[in-house]
DNA sequence: CACGTCTATTGACTCGAGTAGATCGTGCTG
DNA sequence: CAGCACGATCTACTCGAGTCAATAGACGTG
């Protein structure tokens, strides 16, 4: 409660390359060719001079600054539709990770689901001259567009449908959900539902392919469809119609571990067990799967590595390199709700 | 794959003040004048050209100048511990909106739980001029020192810990604790346990004592401790000791959520179930604790308020304003982990 | 010894915006 | 009508760092 009286900031003068200079006895323009290994030559007597001059004042070169200079700021922008969704920050993570290693900051923004948000968030980017953004949801082409006249490197993470003029990262949707339906059908199953989360775009969603070619391919043409939001909440509420359909399908591939664990709690409160009442698969392969119970049997997605090209995609490109789209190999996580392993984990 | 040949960004000239200013046919510092309510006045008429002229060419104020100019960029950054804790991610979610809302961005940086890492994320943030800083972790005061010098307000967020020099604030954690374990109490426990995390600095956790105070009030003086990281997957290594002494606690207080979701998995695979042979209450009222199975009672802390307040710490602050301490109430959100309500949530 | 070569260093301009101080009218007052 | 006040506008400098063209030495060579 009471405030230590003296511990105000002393306003430390700020130091500049100048006050570098005086020091060292050089000129600024030498300063600055030793903090960047600038473009031309120090003699290593200066070198030394200079750097112990930056060490004794603490100097540290004003980023604001460099960013006016160089027309980059050595920030990259992130905008997901949901932070607190444990999947985007997962991803949120494994991005600032991969550019704090490149040197670059992260700027996050959430839209809240709301596309004008995104938009307000996306102008405020290009304002503060981040040289490259990330995108978990789908803006409409001009707003890309402009991002790209404005010189913006743009990525899409978490896409599934191919779009010229922007890179694109996103997992092996069809496929791997094929084989995770395919998998459960492996357990015996045959009338397998599919609980779907509503995109924002109008793009179909892959992994809806993904289920109905596995059907297909068990000679079952029919199968449920749940819509819902892309959240536990969604999942819940398509937990609910689920158990009140009959016949009631014996397993369910869910295209998020959100909406899965939603789902399960459906389950759980209906009194009913997973996975001999209902075998469930799930899509995304985050933390929060290995902690619920029953452990989820999920599609896990390569968050680090796809984030690590995401931030190659926009700092080692060229200037007018052309956009293309990277597809990640998922892998099948088998825990219990599927119906496997019911002793370890 | 194939990219489309033309999209290519059209490397559209940057508009600057003073493009405005020349088709306005005014000087560049009136344009200064209107785009910040400048100064200074203009005549209505002027304004209004100018208006036009800066919709016409789509002229955007180059924040980077505005930064250096100012020696304000606009820009919180906020480190967490980790950002795929869900609770991390539910305060980060809230400071970014608040920060938003006042206009201000927020730079994320996750220090994986490393002082190291953490002290380079904010040397880099007094590098990139922000105007303020949260941290959710404690650093020692050297380094919350230097920020101040370097003129960047600070708050410490979910911080309990009474600290002169530095805003701080926090839920009122030993007070609710003891409500809670109160509430356990009352479905007539007595021997009631703490899963306690470990706080990387030295200081003793305050739920410590609300659990000792609580015991107290009840006549037991003794109950047993298990201390674990502060993560799902501590809880659930403190969850398998716990299940391992007997005689066995019948009710425990967990110190947040997210422990409580481990320690629920390892009840779960014991076959054990929860309330009848362990009744659960929990810290932090995060999403996930209404979504897991069974629903975790919890103490829920204000983090929208909380986050609100830290923003208004760093904004409206004045220049040598002394530091506080904000204390926010929690509330008790009662689902069935404790032994209430069996039917609805 | 004069001249060219090469390297280390410097001075000066630039990025785009904020703003103090000078300037220009206009209209009012004495 | 001179003098003054006041509002609108402009000129010019500044923030801190990057970098090019110019300069100053150092060295070697004919």
């Amino acid at each position: 409660m009471v405030a230590m009286p003296d511990l105000s900031a002393s306003p430390r003068p700020v130091i500049t390359r100048k006050d570098v200079a005086r020091l060292a006895g050089v000129s600024t323009a030498v300063v600055s060719y030793v903090v960047n290994g600038g473009p031309k030559n120090v003699a290593p007597a200066t070198e030394e001079r200079v750097r112990q001059a930056i060490a004794a004042l603490g100097y540290r070169p004003n980023a604001a600054a460099r960013a006016l200079k160089k027309g980059s700021s050595q920030i990259l922008g992130m905008v997901v539709p949901k932070i607190s969704n444990p999947f985007f920050a997962s991803l949120a993570e494994a991005v600032e990770q991969a550019a704090e290693e490149q040197g670059f900051a992260m700027l996050l923004a959430d839209s809240r689901d709301s596309l004008t948000v995104e938009r307000r968030h996306l102008r405020n980017f290009i304002d503060r001259q981040v040289d490259g953004v990330f995108l978990c949801s789908v803006l409409v082409q001009p707003d890309i567009q402009e991002l790209r006249e404005r010189g913006v490197r743009t990525v899409l993470l978490n896409f599934s449908e191919e779009s010229p003029s922007v890179d694109a990262i996103g997992p092996e949707f069809a496929e791997s959900t094929r084989r995770a339906v395919e998998h459960l059908a492996s357990h015996g199953h045959r009338d397998i539902a599919l609980v779907m989360g509503l995109t924002t775009g109008n793009a179909p969603d892959r992994r809806e392919g993904g289920w109905r070619a596995a059907l297909q391919g068990l000679g079952e043409s029919e199968g449920r469809i749940f819509r819902c939001t892309f959240d536990r909440q969604g999942g819940y509420e398509a937990g609910k119609q689920f158990l009140a359909v009959t016949p009631r399908p014996t397993a369910v591939f869910i295209s998020s571990d959100q909406q899965a664990i939603g789902f399960l709690r459906a389950v759980q409160e209906a009194g009913l067990s997973v996975p001999d009442d209902v075998a469930v698969m799930a899509f995304d392969g985050s933390d929060e799967a290995e902690y619920c119970w029953p452990p989820l049997s999920t599609v896990r997605q390569p968050v680090k590595e796809m984030a690590e090209a995401g931030v190659r995609a926009i700092i080692g490109a060229e200037r007018d390199e052309p956009s293309r789209n990277q597809v990640f190999d998922c892998e099948l996580i088998l825990r219990r709700s599927c119906g496997c392993h019911a002793e370890d984990s």
